[in-house]
DNA sequence: TTTTCTATTTATAATGT
DNA sequence: TACATTATAAATAGAAA
């Protein structure tokens, strides 16, 4: 993208590869928060490697769980609007459920 | 950034805020998805907004749902390696009653 | 309102140390 | 190997349509 126009495909050199990671990484967590605090907005990112064994994500653990559990609470069908006002029972438990399991993730770090 | 090196706050303006919003989300995305093409690493990016009922996500849904739940079964003390060998029974707990969701969920789109 | 334009800032690939 | 520089590509804020 500079000195040459980068063709979008994996980079085969690995030193190539991770320095890219490293710079482009960077770049994204620092976008995603821009765009959090310009927009007021929720958001978050999470980025994989071979370079640690924890992913990197934005903002903390913590609230990219908390992000991550709404997204969890709206199953991909709603998207297509079959199913919306059918179901609603179970999807309540689910919540319910999912209510429960980050109560006793809560209970269980403050142990 | 330009014209003005713009103020890291939240946008006031309604229509200023809604335009950035739609720009930066874009351009987020594109970069979530290039990283991961030319690093061949898995990431994954959610952004909420008041302009959709569901969130803009890259990649599919699908993808982020397997991502994510690969993030939510690495719980948040493992990273400061404190409780790591403790609690273990608890952990296993959590992994499980997540996997009963994800099997809740999957019946409830059978269904 | 939304889209287009563009001056300027930001990101970044290659290179240097 | 990792960090600094720099020339160029990409993103973008504000204005104009």
């Amino acid at each position: 993208m500079t000195r040459k126009k980068v063709k979008l495909c994996y980079i085969a050199n690995d030193s190539t590869r991770k320095v890219t990671f490293k710079k482009r990484k960077k770049d994204l967590l620092k976008k995603v928060s821009e765009l959090s605090i310009l927009c007021g907005i929720d958001a978050c990112a999470i980025v994989y490697s071979p370079y640690n064994n924890q992913p990197d994500v934005w903002p903390s653990h913590h609230e990219v769980q908390r992000i991550v559990s709404q997204f969890q609470r709206m199953p991909e069908m709603e998207q297509s609007s079959w199913m919306v006002d059918q179901d609603r029972f179970l999807r309540q438990r689910i919540v319910k459920s999912n209510d429960q399991l980050i109560k006793q993730r809560k209970d269980s770090r403050e142990k």
